[in-house]
DNA sequence: TTTCAATTTGCAACCGGTTGCAAAAATGAA
DNA sequence: TTCATTTTTGCAACCGGTTGCAAATTGAAA
């Protein structure tokens, strides 16, 4: 159906690897030859088939973007952001929706069946093991949002959670507040861990400590149940929570409560995500620097 | 580096077309070469390329994914429940970002190198023409969320936007609202189009007429910057929002004011996201049926 | 005009698979 | 055991490109 190679060469009357050479750049094509292959390619309208490519070249252009949140609204904007990052640098993500029951190998596989070029995962909530399977396969890989940590060869982006952590606590502490609480994500997610530890440390400093609690996940029905509970039993003045969206569902339990925002309970989220803004609570702002997140990915 | 076809053939010391073949479903294969075959496949942990396998067969099993819409959190679910229904089929989404600049063209000559099998355009404020480009380069193509038109070859899956429209107004007159309007999205979208038609046309047949005002998108601060305007001048009892985002930018523009839903001034939104169960508003629930739109997508 | 280096071009093999076709092996009936 | 059938296997060509290498062309210097 479409134009191949072989039907420009044959119209242009000249070897077919005169014409690969003209859509290969850096090859040696002399401009008489390229204008007569040009012009008879754009009489087929024809462009070359990237996958035939990639067989010789091993190169697809193609990026592994997986992830497993799919239900926390800050990552509609990190997926704007990485496509857009990708699209300007000629790559196309190549999207994996990682539910709970996929296990990593076939993951690992399947983008290596689809032979692209690099890998990131992006998500706060797998494991550092998920991301080095993917290095043992000898796929570049970048983690966005992961934890610095021991496993080499397994590029790493994100805040520095500790210290997202202690900047919570400076805030709550200077606003007054003596009796403040965590309330984090799943506690085995890196980012959870993270934060709480700078939080607490920052608190004992101070000679405060803090209360500690854990939703079930990233998400508002978690924020909310989990606010809710604490109410009923013995809640502190001030909160930090794991992220917006968490922050968002405890406000929500706070307001069902009849309590109000700050005047009898402080609220302190993680995220700078879109929405945040719509509510008029006061979040502290951590914008991920994006650009390089995707500027990383183009060094691998 | 990764084992070839080749390196297993030689392995289980068979031709490369056993070797293809017991890869290959529905071919002619015994048990016993099957199983030769799979035990040195096994040993060199090797798995076919998709790619190479892709150009004799001609299907990637990529479907090019294609959406303007990275702002609407709403489109976080769509996006999930479409990558989670093509990997369910084998197949992956090739995600395409379309910003304003993009133009129709180029994303169509990228897909068609990719060769993908098919392409989804999930959007209801682009123009028909631009799905019809695809069907134009003979690719299959469905549109979701878009309105069914006159264009022939292009499947269109969505709601059926005027009776949405209608909808809205019988619940509100139910309601016992006598003054409504409508807040539209983009007026060029044929959502809001359609909305606004089955809106007028059943306040019509009630005998009642509609004020009539657009918002610049489909977007929390378009809607809240709308509201605001509108309430200076001579605001209605009850609004018909084009989308719950913008219903929820609205809604805080008439909390800006000191007003309150619905005691005040009464909003009906539409499209059931996540986020609306949040904040305790009434709106109508049309949930999109998402499973059929994937299976769409296989039937072409 | 000849000579020689620098460019440009074509040949042919290869990337990693699939598949039509014919030969070989297995099966079953006589 | 023999012969006709069916099933399994291998050969070789092909999918749509790329690329090392040698031959052909070009251009400038002698």
């Amino acid at each position: 159906m479409t134009a191949t190679l072989k039907d420009v060469a044959a119209r242009a009357g000249v070897s077919s690897s005169a014409v690969s050479r003209t859509f290969t750049d850096g090859a040696s094509v002399s401009d008489k030859m390229r204008r007569k292959v040009l012009k008879a390619a754009d009489e087929l309208g024809y462009s070359p088939n990237f996958l035939a490519r990639s067989l010789t070249t091993r190169r697809t252009k193609m990026i592994g973007l997986i992830s497993n949140n799919f239900h926390n609204p800050v990552f509609l904007t990190v997926f704007d952001l990485f496509t857009r990052g990708l699209q300007d640098r000629g790559l196309r993500p190549l999207l994996v929706n990682l539910t709970d029951e996929t296990d990593p190998e076939s993951s690992v596989q399947m983008l290596r069946q689809y032979s692209v070029d690099g890998v990131v995962v992006t998500s706060s909530t797998l494991p550092p093991a998920f991301s080095k399977a993917f290095r043992d396969a000898r796929m570049p890989v970048v983690n966005t949002f992961g934890r610095y940590s021991s496993s080499p060869d397994v590029h790493v982006i994100g805040i520095d959670n500790v210290e997202c952590g202690r900047m919570a606590a400076r805030t709550l502490i200077e606003r007054g507040y003596t009796d403040v609480a965590f309330l984090g994500g799943p506690e085995s997610a890196t980012s959870t861990q993270d934060r709480m530890q700078g939080f607490v440390s920052e608190l004992g400093a101070a000679g405060m400590t803090a209360r500690i609690s854990f939703a079930d996940e990233y998400s508002f029905e978690a924020g909310r149940k989990s606010m809710l509970q604490l109410l009923k039993a013995d809640p502190a003045q001030a909160y930090f929570c794991g992220d917006d969206v968490l922050s968002i569902g405890a406000l929500s339990g706070i307001q069902d409560a009849g309590l109000k925002v700050p005047e009898d309970i402080g609220i302190i989220g993680l995220n700078d995500m879109e929405m945040s803004g719509w509510e008029n609570i006061n979040l502290t702002t951590i914008r991920q620097p994006i650009r390089q997140i995707v500027q990383a990915s183009i060094e691998m």
